[in-house]
DNA sequence: GATTTTTTTAACTGTTTGGTTAAACTTTTA
DNA sequence: TAAAAGTTTAACCAAACAGTTAAAAAAATC
């Protein structure tokens, strides 16, 4: 069936709600409150999506589409199993960044059990990790990488840098320790570290 | 201030109402129903506990405190730099597995920008990072290990440990690529894996 | 300009929810 | 054995909440 164009105020509710479920969850948010913070009244909300429920679901679907997507077009753009899976670590740390809502409801939706997060949403993880799954095996053959996991690999890189992202609001809070000299990496840093961390295991 | 010893039923009720708090959220707890999981009525709750916040509180604290508590003595059991961060990682691993509340309720908090996580919950967090920072020193003193950032280390060693641990639920709800021969990886290949990796990252 | 669509207004309904309460019962303690 | 503490029962209250509604106004479309 096909759909029908999303007008401005149902695409401006999208984005907005998607970064209200992300702040408060899909039971603490508050439909009145979620209606405020995207500009519209609450009834505008039901005129556009048939309940909660809906509304929650279309927004993650839109989401994880469009990180998923950005992090395979950088894949794809590079030729060899090395800058490939750079550009596996560098694109979802930066598409997760550019949609922090991302990282945010995956943690939550995990640790509910994944049964609020719709089943496109889970299709668009999927893909990543048969992208992942592609240039670890290609690292093997043309570069001799060592045989790992890659659902253990995949996890590292989206568990490290959603932490990363999430944590930063915490880490803001904590006053840094003056006698440690260490101070709280920047996202690039995080990044670049993950990647060196990676390409040192897999290589002899 | 002293504390009162705890009574059985408040006991019991800590540790139900973890589970409930971990599964559902603090939000989506309902008291009548974290009464029924923990066998207890309503008002029991109430008579031990001054609010659902306090509860809350309470049992975070106390499962975060158990499960750092259980990292530190392993690692504070080993001598080398080598034995003691593979000690992290498996003591880490093993805890959070044996309290499965802590990756779901950390994640939750993290999503939640650490506003609902106690004082007493952070502290915990920040020991296990001072131990971590110790144990990557002396690796570099005594081994020649690279220099890396602690707080990096730290979040794929509990960013990914966490994450698969939440998802195991999900994973299990996926039917499994034929055609692929990789099979969902346990959680002792899982540590191992991660294990590996690491020192291998460290390591020249 | 007429019609249709979108949005707001403001109140509304029924249900859910955290928390309370007094009395009665059970268990524990002194 | 009496007193105190713990637990249940069952109902209760006030507030919060998802969702609805009709009428009116504004905006978009034809």
């Amino acid at each position: 069936m096909m759909q029908k164009p999303v007008s401005a105020t149902a695409q401006k509710i999208l984005t907005c709600a998607t970064e209200w479920f992300a702040a408060h969850g899909y039971e603490g948010a508050v439909m009145d409150d979620l209606a405020g913070h995207c500009g519209v009244n609450k009834a505008s909300l039901y005129y556009h999506f048939q309940d909660k429920r809906t509304l929650y679901e279309r927004c993650l679907t839109l989401l994880y589409q469009a990180v998923v997507d950005q992090v395979l077009a950088a894949v794809a753009a590079r030729r060899t199993p090395k800058t490939r899976l750079s550009a596996y670590v560098s694109a979802f740390a930066d598409a997760a960044l550019g949609h922090p809502a991302m990282p945010t409801t995956l943690m939550r939706e995990f640790a509910s059990g994944g049964k609020g997060l719709p089943v496109t949403a889970r299709e668009q993880m999927q893909r990543m990790l048969t992208c992942l799954k592609q240039i670890l095996a290609e690292g093997r053959r043309q570069l001799g990488w060592r045989t790992t996991d890659p659902l253990v690999v995949h996890m590292m890189v989206v568990g490290a840098l959603s932490f990363h992202i999430t944590s930063a609001p915490m880490r803001a809070a904590i006053r840094p320790d003056p006698s440690d000299g260490a101070k709280d990496p920047s996202h690039a840093a995080m990044v670049a570290e993950v990647n060196r961390l990676l390409l040192r295991a897999l290589q002899a």
